[in-house]
DNA sequence: GCTATGGGTTACATAAAGGATACCATCCAA
DNA sequence: TTGGATGGTATCCTTTATGTAACCCATAGC
């Protein structure tokens, strides 16, 4: 089917795969802080409160949140043998197709902004 | 501020604004339903009950995202002079500036089920 | 008056997301 | 043996999102 638009030719069950895929995104980068999280560590490595404190972010979230990042393969958790021990977090190569997704949104976000303010 | 990566030499209020900026995105065309609903609209103009069913949406929950979209300028709402009145609501010209993001939005989806089932 | 259609709204209930706080475990150093 | 640093968990609670069912309003036909 054509990506850009669901159009009457395509069937009930191609239109909605398309949106189960949009959806797919959705729960993945959606939500309050997987895409602050992310922003984040596109600055370098950070530890747990490290984050938990860049974020302002409570640590029972903060850790839901990475876990769900790294199921996803868009973090890493690397243990540090120091005493006592450290974690760092940081994003995989794989985080780097998301670039394409993160751009977007901001420029519409920034495009929106302007639409509704009527600033340039 | 470089608009794909939020490095070391933003400030944290460039940084802030940056995931500010995707927030604003999120909030208009995240949660269940806005995506679905612009995804059906594609395919033309709906009447609210073609859509509740097209979406098997609840009349609540679409009227109150048939207001937000409208709101956004994504959504056009037009009461028909009909026996009884009858209303279409359509996506507005505006709404083709969501295409890039969308597009972005499904590429990734198929990205990363590849990923992770490991199926091409 | 009775019923049907179209476009909703109201009131209520449940589910999901998010947050605050305290706490646990380990290690080490004073 | 007490206390700080680090990385979390556990418990409880509030807020937000979504769902269900019934209902309201106007009009038109019977």
């Amino acid at each position: 089917m054509n990506k850009d638009r669901c159009l009457k030719p395509a069937t009930d069950e191609e239109c909605r795969k398309a949106w189960l895929t949009l959806k797919d995104t959705m729960d993945i980068v959606g939500g309050k802080w997987k895409l602050v999280l992310i922003s984040i560590l596109r600055g370098g490595k950070f530890k747990f409160r490290e984050l938990a404190k860049e974020a302002e972010i409570s640590p029972r979230i903060l850790s839901k949140e990475l876990k769900e990042l790294e199921m996803n393969g868009l973090i890493s958790r690397t243990v540090l043998d120091t005493r006592p021990i450290t974690v760092e977090y940081q994003l995989t190569p794989y985080s780097v197709s998301l670039n394409e997704l993160i751009s977007a949104m901001y420029d519409w976000g920034k495009i929106h902004r302007q639409k509704i303010t009527g600033k340039p």
